[in-house]
DNA sequence: GTTAGCACTCGGCAGGCGAGAGTGCTAACA
DNA sequence: TGTTAGCACTCTCGCCTGCCGAGTGCTAAC
């Protein structure tokens, strides 16, 4: 596509914010009186003739105003907004509610998704950061018992992934004889994946045989976790737009974020090596059918390339590309920052 | 209010079935089409003139098919309906996809609010079950070295409460170690309190220190943990609904359901002490303004007196009594059993 | 290159109208 | 006494109609 003037930038600039704003289709008329434009409507008419012919807006019907194209909207976010960024105010704003809340994984995703909700004014996500490695292996566990039948028992894998789940046993037992099972069960098992224990657990008797199985069915589910969970936030704003308000459409959006289709429908277009870089589909540009009227701006977070999540925001086509892009992208870089310390550094609380 | 006659029952109970599976005020002629009812359409007008004056009907406008009112609806769950059971045959279904799922509280909690959501077709709604004793002491915790720098923390509490979070160590630590200090800090913490831990916690020094703190806080989580945290499913059906299908109406149902709203408005209202036996609460029954528009049934589970949670339907105010008191009743001795094996005896296995 | 003017198009809205559903009342009937 | 048929009346809803206004493209003049 060739490069537009700098005043059918700008125009198309302002007949996206305007839409954005206004949500009805802007006409020539309107704009030059609402944004003072040194040009007549007439001018305006022809330049808008232009565009259309560009593909990048067009009009709903004969003698209606015009509304952005994903054409129009893809050219404009690769060319007009540049790379947004919070204003350091907000950025301090974040930080700052970000130290009020415990250091752990949870409250960070609950805190980041609930704020990007808020300052996009959208429907906004995240996914739990997963490590790309595929085979769980053992690392250490532990048994506490809880009550009399009620046995803990906390896994931790080589790729410091965290799984527990209660077993049930006929007798009670006491910690200390647990813990000299789990002493013998943790040499023989250290480094094990799934199938390897499978292997063993024949061999075991009693309660260890029921450890062995456990362990192999936790690790199992590691293994298997392809459904990253997702978590959402700020629903109220979609359903208050236009575009979803009837029952149909706000049904089909519920769906889509409460049943795991979101992900699998964006999973597939989604580039995982750009870290903390941002990337926007728009519309028709989305690969899957479910998310053609969805305007989605998302990024990776996570360390290196070893632990991976998404953060991003979801909305229909006419959305605030720019401020979204920008608080995207910093929340990102954020998510990957305290990822990383949790992960591999030290403390949190000096900031 | 007085008793009504046999056929006046019967009539409420058409209309009221009427109206729900249609959803629009229902008239005398089309009542005697649709059931090949024994009497004209003028008595049955008749008859309606009395439900009307005895506030069980009403009609939105002159000329208008008549509609129950929340006395209508009252008088039908505690006169006509009797106690709703599942069919044999959904019992057993359901019981099925619980064989299905792992043993574990949370597990339970998702599968039983998208049975009930699905089975009711409304909104369904669970919280955890929280022991109702207030101030919770450590019976055991274990440390475990995750990677370098991260130390996981496990907290099981006198009234089997668990409680995981991570600490962050300047330098790393081997799991023998770790167990030497988890042993001492065991021996020393063993059913305190957070209260108690705090002022024995200054005499410690290094990572006995760290582990204090952390102790201390988790404590202070449970003890503090009045915001039951509520998970739902099935919004879809509530906006699909054309009570709720107005983007206005559809952002407030998802805001009281997202932010914790909803619980604070049902709480004071629900009858603790009636355990596993439903409440109904029907538009203006209810004390909160905010759930004037819904109906709710709701049921407590947990075991005994001990540990308490919610289950539970809602939806518009015209919403299928019958069947949600049916499937509420049967979810919520579901929990209790789960529960109650979970928390107090063997294998959940053999069913 | 810009602008004023003009004829034209079409969606949205208000108003009028008729159909249909529903009601209450009265009088007749079993 | 309870039930029913008939009737006049009311009100909503959907449909049509005509008008208003916003918006457009084109042309001619500046």
């Amino acid at each position: 596509m060739q490069r537009l003037t700098l005043r059918q930038e700008q125009l198309l600039r302002l007949i996206i914010h305007e839409y954005i704003s206004a949500r009805k289709a802007v006409g020539s008329k309107a704009l030059v009186e609402h944004y003072q434009l040194p040009f007549s409507s007439a001018t305006i008419r022809n330049e808008m003739a232009e565009l259309e012919r560009a593909g990048l807006i067009n009009q709903p019907h004969t003698s209606a105003g015009r509304v952005p194209t994903d054409s129009g909207y893809r050219y404009y976010v690769e060319h007009l907004i540049g790379e947004p960024r919070l204003a350091p105010s907000e950025q301090m704003m974040i930080r700052h509610q970000f130290r009020q809340v415990e250091a752990q994984l949870e409250g960070w995703m609950q805190l980041a998704v609930t704020l990007l909700a808020r300052n996009t004014g959208n429907v906004s996500v995240v996914t739990t950061p997963r490590a790309k490695v595929s085979v769980a292996r053992v690392k250490h566990f532990e048994l506490i018992s809880i009550q009399e039948h009620v046995i803990l028992l906390v896994l931790v894998t080589q790729e410091s992934g965290v799984k527990q789940s209660f077993l049930h046993w006929h007798e009670e037992v006491a910690q200390a004889d647990l813990r000299l099972i789990s002493d013998t069960c943790n040499a023989r098992f250290k480094g094990l994946s799934a199938a390897e224990i499978d292997l063993l657990s024949e061999d075991e008797t009693g309660l260890g045989r029921l450890v062995a199985e456990q362990l192999s069915e936790r690790l199992r589910e590691l293994d298997n976790a392809t459904s990253l969970d997702l978590q959402h936030a700020g629903l109220e704003h979609a359903l208050l737009q236009p575009e979803f308000a009837g029952g149909q459409a706000a049904g089909e959006i519920v769906e889509l974020l409460g049943n795991g289709g979101f992900l699998s429908a964006l999973l597939p277009q989604v580039q995982p090596d750009s870290p903390d870089d941002v990337q926007v589909f728009i519309g028709s540009e989305n690969s899957a059918d479910a998310l053609q009227q969805y305007g989605i701006v998302i990024a990776t977070y996570g360390v290196r390339r070893e632990v991976i999540g998404l953060i991003g925001v979801l909305g229909p086509r006419r959305m605030p590309y720019e401020r979204s892009i920008g608080s995207v992208r910093y929340m990102a870089g954020l998510m990957s920052d305290l990822v990383g310390r949790f992960y591999y550094t030290g403390d949190y609380a000096e900031e």
